[in-house]
Formats: C-alpha cells, sequence, structure tokens
DNA sequence: AGAAGATTTAATCAAGTGATTAAACCGTAT
DNA sequence: ATACGGTTTAATCACTTGATTAAATCTTCT
C-alpha cells in the first residue's frame, strides 16, 4: 500500500524540509514561495497547491519540528527526579538545539507573528501545548513542595517559556553568544538554590505523587 | 532663531510620530513608506528625503521613545533602597509602559529584526544601554552583597532584560494579559525573598556605596 | 491501451513595495 | 522683485510578492 510514495506525499516533505531550510538562513523576510520552491527544486505553485499559502506552509513545518522536539525532550526529562536535574537536563537539551538551529524556525515564526497580527492565534495555539508540557514536569519535580507554594507549576511554567523565548532572542541578536552562554550558566546556578526548597518540610520529604497511596499512609520501611 | 519652526523639523517629528503610531497599530509588517506618509498626512517621499528610508526612519522612533522612557525609569529607580523596591518600582513603570503602547514599537522592532538578519546589529545596539543601565540599578542595591557574588548583577541585568523581552512577547501573543499577570506577580513574589540575601552577612548589613569612605573604615555610630 | 484523476509546470495577473526624479512650492535674504 | 536653497509633491520606475490558470505530465486502475 505504502510500498511506493504517494508522490504527493513526497513533495510535501520535500517543500517542509525546504521551507525549514530557507527560514533559517534567509529568515522570515526571505522566505517567499518561490524562494522555498527554489531550495526544494519544484515550482512555486505547488506551495499553494499542496499548503494552501506561505503562512501554513511554515506552519506545517513548526508542527513537524515541534512534535519531534517535545519527543525528545519528554524522553530525556523523565529521568530528572529533582528540579536540579530537570533544569540541567532541559537545558543541555534546549543548548544544543539553540546550536542545531532547531529553534531557529519557532524565533522566527514568533518574531513574524508579531509583526503581522493575523499569524499571533496561530503562534500562541502551537505554545500553548510546550506551557502545558513544562507545568507537568515541574510539577512532578516541585509539587507539593514549599516551592511549588510560592512559585506554582503553571506560573513558574510562563516564566520559563518566557525566559528561554528572551534566550531566543538574544540568540538571534548576538552572534557571539556570550551573552546566551551567561544566561545559561545563570539558570543553573539558581537551580540548586531553589531545590533547597523544595524539601525543607520535615516529615515530608518527598512531594506525593500518581504512585502514593491514596490515604496518604506511608508504605512499610 | 527658533521662533517659528525650520518647517522641516516639524514634519520630521510628525514622520516620526506617525511612524511609531503605524507600527503600533498595523504591525512591523503592514508599517511601508506610504502608511506611515498617509498617516502623517504628507507625501510618503518625505520619508526618504528627512530619513532616507523606512527603517531609519523607525529606528529613530525608537531611539526618541528609548530616550524618554530611560530617563522616566531612571528618574522613579534612583528612590529604590533595596532590590525588593527596584524591581517593584521599575515592574509598575513596566506595567504602565506595557499598556500605554510604549514598549510596542521596541517589540515589532525586535521582531523585525529577527525576520530581517540585516536590521539585528541596528536593534543590539540600542539594547546596549538599557543593560548597562540595569546592571547599575542592581549593582546600587546588592552590590558586594551575597547575592551578588551568587547572581552578579550583570549577569543579571541579562536575565532581566531577557525576561522582560519575554514578557513582550507573551502581552504581543496573548490578548488577554492573563499569562502577562501572572508573570509580573511571579518577579514581585520573588524579589523579596531573594531580598534576604543580599543582607544575610553579618557586620556588614549594607553594600558598599560611592560615598563611603576609599580605605573601608566605618564612621563613628 | 486508454480513460480518469492527481500532480506539476510555465505563464501570467494584480497589488504593493522601496526608491527616484522633475517639477512645483515656500520662506527668506539680497 | 527676484533669485536662491530648502522643502514638498505627483508621477513614475523596477522589482517582488502571493495567487491563479490552463496546459502538460505522471500514476493508477480497468
Amino acid at each position: 500500500m505504502t510500498e511506493k510514495q504517494q508522490s504527493g506525499a513526497e513533495t510535501r516533505d520535500r517543500l517542509i524540509d525546504a521551507a525549514a531550510e530557507t527560514v533559517r538562513s534567509q529568515g522570515y523576510a526571505g522566505t517567499s514561495a518561490r524562494a522555498i520552491a527554489k531550495a526544494a527544486g519544484v515550482n512555486s505553485a505547488l506551495v499553494f497547491y499542496h499548503f494552501g499559502g506561505v503562512d501554513p506552509l511554515l506552519l506545517a513545518a513548526l508542527d513537524r519540528s515541534s512534535e519531534q522536539r517535545m519527543a525528545a525532550y519528554r524522553q530525556a526529562v523523565q529521568k530528572a527526579g529533582n528540579l536540579e536535574e530537570l533544569v540541567e537536563t532541559a537545558s543541555a537539551i534546549y543548548r544544543a538545539d539553540l546550536e542545531g538551529g532547531h529553534i531557529t524556525l519557532f524565533s522566527e515564526l514568533v518574531g513574524a507573528s508579531i509583526a503581522r497580527p493575523e499569524l499571533r492565534s496561530e503562534i500562541t495555539s502551537r505554545a500553548e501545548p510546550w506551557i502545558e508540557f513544562i507545568e507537568q514536569a515541574l510539577d512532578r519535580v516541585i509539587g507539593g513542595s514549599p516551592l511549588a507554594r510560592l512559585l506554582p507549576p503553571r506560573d513558574l511554567a510562563y516564566a520559563a517559556i518566557t525566559f528561554y523565548l528572551g534566550v531566543n532572542l538574544f540568540t538571534h541578536l548576538d552572534a557571539d553568544r556570550t551573552r546566551t552562554q551567561a544566561l545559561f550558566d545563570l539558570a543553573e546556578r539558581v537551580a540548586p538554590r531553589a531545590r533547597l526548597l523544595t524539601m525543607r518540610v520535615p516529615g515530608r520529604r518527598r512531594p506525593p505523587r500518581e504512585g502514593d497511596r491514596p490515604d496518604g499512609t506511608a508504605p512499610a520501611r
């Protein structure tokens, strides 16, 4: 059934690849239907035939990239047992993604959505799953702790995505990455400090999780 | 000498006003030379005659706004005696600026500079004075404290501008401002906590400042 | 083989952009 | 008054963009 490609699916993929690459190298402003088509080696009309326009194509590219990256983060992050490890792990991937250009597409589209108000809701809706994801990851490592009472996971998730959104911008604006480096260092220096707050209440050494007994009784030692 | 306007200066001002307003209402993408000229009620050729192009005009608008705002921040912030007050004061102005659209121009140009790499250095150089300003303000309230050892004012300044850059984006992307609100709350909840760190070393209750005796001796009680 | 449908192409359209130019306008100093 | 320099305008150029269309090509099934 799927032995030979449906022909259309292949060009769709090539267009998505070309779109992402063009945005990465030329910036959103330099990403026209013709530029994408040229990079993909096909006729520009196919951008409209398959995706209905340039923006829908770029959003499709963003969606594909977003799914890939979230899967990577999810897998890496599930090993983190506390806040410090969580920040460390996430930062490591994020930093690599930044170098590898995986974040560029997102940044470019965020920038574009600022310039073009009609795009904003599209971008906002695509940021939603990430906020959800970050919130859940945070809740898992600090949920129920004093830190979580001071800074609820949802608010912290906003702060985190906001911060890293800002880091994106800095990375774009700063060629040499000195500042980006300083920002990462900062985040990683703060995390261990904050971790102290996650385990200070005596008699509740570990925040409650899914697997805990519903009545709150402790298992035998 | 300046009794009657030099005629050219007036249209320059009107163009700058119109440019800022157009960016605010139409976004960077909708800000063409013709759109600006129409808003200003003059011929579009004047954009090129007076400023040499659209981008230089927008940068001029940014410069004017930047100077105004920094003066406001400087005046308000100089009263702050500690970190908590500093964050509180700065946040208050920033929040008002956000509502009043004073930040929009900056955000739009940052967004545009992402889409158009040739603009990046222009924006970067204009962010520099702000980093400097924030660093100095921070250094004044936490300089020499344990907190400053953990998080040097320069790094903190990067973090602050990054964070508020992200807040800008969120404000653009989110019409209802719920998240923006949460972010401000967060910052203001964290500041008092961090303040504890600025005054924990016994015998050094106040970080050294400009007016202190150069040899470090304490004045008589 | 050949009909049918999906895919791809080349050609083209209308619209908007930045930028330039020559001519008109204006205040001012001579 | 008049000639001059700075300012403003209308008209226009070359170019790029998103988008559409009719024709050509390829795939697939009968």
